[in-house]
DNA sequence: CAGAATCTAGTACGATCGTCCTAATCAGGG
DNA sequence: CCCTGATTAGGACGATCGTACTAGATTCTG
């Protein structure tokens, strides 16, 4: 079974989110997921980097087949709302400390050959992609389309470390009504 | 004199803004500082937090300084491309990798009364408002250029992470051509 | 120049870091 | 049953962490 090794992913990514990737010891997340720190590397054996990939894969690969689903199902501002619904469900709200897992992996100090980095990277360029095929189908020019996606995942991502400095969602919340006044206004919706 | 002292925040400016908070030791920033370890308690008898907010004050003063001259004496097109210039000039180019300071202390794992989340939150504050009342001065209502701001900002922190994930200006730069967009449009002007 | 205040060098301390190793435990097929 | 391979527990290893202390060097003041 892949029971304890996807205890430890879980463990993981909650605490990456919470206290970074260069914050976060062996220790912590044995304990958190009911182990000891050796078992780590019987399930990773390239260690720390190994983990923070499977992280990466993993939350990346959840969040990313969301936003897809509703790219694909959903005209741009319905699934601009669903994306902005999903950070704010799975990384703004709750008990703990606003922050993002992947952000967090992106951001490690020791990361020589970019292991780390081009796994985060992966997963924004998927988002992205999926946002911008979503406003292309519904008639805007790929450049607008592009570009807009990009600052869809830059805003989120931001915003998110906005919030999490105030402690509130209100930096959330402000970005989120801009972005949604920018939807509106490339496709063509009357906004006042 | 305090030239140790300067050459010390600025020292562990640049290393949080590469490796960190977390990841950046006494020892790093001694080296790079050209002094030892112990002497930072001398400066900064708070210890590491005490340094985060320094560096927090000081690079936020420096940056936020900079865009307040710029949103009082130009027209918010004008202000938002020197905003961009500015990130780009000070976070993302040179030899080094793309980061933040300000977003690295953000993030920090050891922050339990929230000193310098409150640091940060101080210049990401005093950065939105800047741009916001340049946009009100030129007539754009105060509810759209709050959240305006906000998402301004926030797009600039992302960007920086995603352009750091990617090895790449690319993201900043695609997010820099959304935001444009985004304040033309506001403004009134036309943009095809 | 003498005395006071400030700054600096260097290092020691306990804790914790990522890593790795050995022995105990487990599951399932002969 | 025993054997085999996979998984786990627990701790040892050197390195480095943030912190703190003492003694020496420097600068300023009168």
């Amino acid at each position: 079974m892949r029971g304890t090794r996807d205890r430890m992913v879980a463990a993981a990514a909650g605490l990456f989110r919470d206290q970074g990737f260069d914050g976060t010891g062996f220790r912590d997340i044995a304990e958190a997921a009911g182990t000891t720190p050796g078992v780590i590397y019987h399930h990773f054996p390239g260690g720390k980097t190994e983990l923070g990939v499977a992280v990466t894969d993993a939350v990346g690969h959840r969040i990313a087949a969301g936003v897809e689903a509703l790219c694909a199902a959903m005209p741009p501002r319905d699934a601009v709302t669903g994306l902005l619904d999903i950070v704010e469900r799975n990384l703004l709200m709750g008990d703990v400390r606003p922050g993002c897992p992947i952000v967090a992996i992106a951001m490690s100090s020791d990361d020589p050959d970019g292991t780390l980095r081009a796994a985060s990277d992966a997963f924004f360029t998927r988002v992205r992609n999926a946002v911008s095929e979503c406003l292309v189908r519904h008639g805007v020019d790929r450049t607008d389309a592009e570009s807009f996606a990009a600052l869809a995942v830059s805003a989120c991502e931001g915003a998110i470390i906005l919030s999490r400095a105030r402690s509130d969602s209100e930096p959330f919340n402000a970005t989120r009504a801009a972005l949604m006044r920018n939807i509106d206004h490339l496709t063509g919706r009357e906004t006042r």
